[in-house]
DNA sequence: GCAAAACTTGTTAGCGCTAACATTAACGCC
DNA sequence: GGCGTTAATGTTAGCGCTAACAAGTTTTGC
């Protein structure tokens, strides 16, 4: 390809002459020009095909190619006021919970062929406010959250875009009573509970929770504050520590080596995610603490490495693909306004699964 | 809040009484009306602050409040021809070597204020098409593909961008010869290389490849090819399997399965990834094989698992943050046309971390 | 055989915003 | 005080596309 900018074919000059403003880029017009018709004809043609003649279609289709026209969604998504534009806004990306959450959203999406906008809080309220402002400028179809809590002003903006006809969503949560928004996800301070009823149903009376260090992670206080409580109504003596911020399993390393040291070392504990609970366990294998005996240990998330870890890790398997696809569909459903059979159905609460490192009682 | 309509404010009619066509949403009309002032007013405010006066900056601010104001971007991105996004386009975002990509590139560009249009191929050249024309639709500032592999129509539509103006970026890669494009990367076959050097260096003499098994992963397949090559001109006996396509580190158990019944079973396996290195090393510990003396093992990536397991897994370490940072610091130099320092420089070559799962020669 | 229905294509206007120019007001300078 | 100069705001036009309607063409039914 010697010259490179051939592909490059727009209009420079209309045909009076008079210089346009626009960009390398073809447009409709010149599509429209190229196959001797009109631009609406090529809007139909491609939004509408089956009301185009076949001939016309292939006239059309040729100048498509020929121009390399691509469409100016901008200009499309001004003109019809609507977009194909899902919004999602998560805490991060890097960490694998939402990464299939991801997943599961773009697998729904890709049914009705929606684009998703991805949007990054890191945990941050403020952030979470500027984002949601930032992609409302797109006027996405419907708009995803994560998590039930937001700042004042996220909440009005947020009830402005349901009062547009946004759907808008919030995953990965799920209020005691109703919720003024969908709700797609699980109560944290239950599975909180349930990590604690684990626990004691497996014979430890001296337990410990490890945080997830992250202030900004609201879930994770709630998952911790469930413990919390469902231990002091189980009357299993418990203690609280918090992660470094560092890279996970480091950290749980770091935690186990606390938890050893402790004046009154907890015969188990349960951690906020798996990662450490990774880390923990492998400190715990290379110490020689044997585990479940000495020292019970459990996770959350059900993450691959929790499975793959030498005897498997105990933890609470939540439905994270589940989350996103389910979150995608509830969207969808709403904008074809074939009202989705309840948010939560064939969502699967959140579960315990009980591998090696918990004491069979 | 009782009122949950109470946020939407648009004005429904326009002073002549006609219905205007748009959706609930405040446009700069209404919040000129509420300033008295007309919309360029507004829009400079937002833009060009320095233009106004304080006292009519004052008063649009407080019409940009009230109105809870929102600007759309689709008609600014119209009427100017530029747009503040940034396109990526990567192979998938679930695998941990790409989420701290992004999150370098997230970091890069949020310096000038862009905002990050992400789109998934799933290792697929026909997808990457579809994925580069989508969004050229939204006419981005800047394009950023992974790898140097495209389809015909893919690079046309990458050379026409490139005609208008677009910085296109080739991340995660890097030919031989100099590039059509802007490359932020390192070369895949000396990856390959440097692996089976190391462990030559540490004295095995019949190695083992295992690929990645996905098919479309192009750079896998050059570091593979890259390692097979060193091999052959090593005098190097080698052998080679493909990982499972299932979860990475279950994967990585049953190649180390496989390995072990193999007819001439080989002293030092390198994994196209830590996952598979991860899964194979637990394997080989349950079975009380010893690593690094009966078999050695070694990963690609450093992702932190290498890190984390007993005694650490030796591995090849790329800048997978940084190819992310650089690639968007490369275009953001493009986009004020200060010409970027070399698109290489600060980036770090991979290099080799050995640790407990590699034999010292 | 001819009007009504159905189909195909064209015309017009405008989505919300901004570039470019036009206008008005305020200022400085000899 | 007249006149250029700058600063602040307004006016006009149009980005590329699509909704809504209009106009022409073919088909259909009896």
């Amino acid at each position: 390809m010697t010259n490179p900018e051939k592909s490059s074919i727009s209009l420079q000059t209309t045909g009076d002459g008079k210089r346009r403003k626009t960009h390398g880029r073809a447009t409709l017009t010149d599509v429209a020009h190229h196959a001797g018709v009109t631009p609406m004809t090529v809007s139909r043609t491609l939004r509408e095909p089956h009301r185009v003649t076949a001939e016309t279609a292939q006239r059309v289709h040729a100048a498509l190619k020929f121009t390399g026209y691509a469409p100016n969604k901008s200009a499309g998504m001004l003109a019809s006021g609507r977009s194909r534009i899902v919004a999602a806004i998560i805490p991060n990306i890097a960490n694998s919970i939402f990464a299939e959450t991801i997943q599961g959203l773009t697998d729904a999406l890709e049914a009705d062929d929606y684009e998703l906008l991805l949007a990054v809080t890191g945990y941050s309220m403020a952030r979470e406010e500027d984002q949601i402002r930032a992609v409302l400028g797109w006027a996405p179809a419907a708009l995803i959250v994560t998590g039930r809590h937001h700042s004042p002003a996220a909440l009005t903006l947020l009830r402005g875009a349901r009062a547009d006809g946004v759907p808008v969503i919030e995953m990965w949560d799920q209020s005691a009573k109703s919720s003024e928004f969908i709700q797609v996800g699980f109560s944290h301070s239950r599975a909180g509970k349930s990590m604690l009823h684990h626990l004691v149903a497996c014979g430890y009376t001296n337990v410990a929770y490890i945080g997830s260090g992250v202030v900004g992670d609201l879930r994770a206080g709630e998952r911790q504050a469930g413990f919390l409580a469902a231990a002091r109504k189980a009357g299993c003596a418990v203690q609280v520590l918090a992660a470094q911020a560092q890279e996970p399993m480091a950290a749980g390393r770091a935690i186990l080596r606390n938890i050893l040291d402790l004046a009154n070392p907890p015969q188990a504990a349960a951690f906020s995610n798996d990662y450490f609970a990774a880390g923990a366990y492998l400190e715990a294998l290379e110490r020689g603490v044997s585990v479940p005996e000495h020292l019970g240990l459990m996770g959350f998330g059900d993450l691959a490495i929790a499975g793959q870890m030498p005897g498997g890790i105990s933890t609470l398997a939540v439905p994270r693909f589940g989350i996103g696809f389910r979150a995608g569909e509830c969207a969808l459903a709403e904008l074809r306004h074939t009202p989705a059979a309840s948010s939560l159905a064939d969502l699967p609460e959140p579960h315990l699964i009980q591998r090696k490192t918990t004491r069979l009682s």
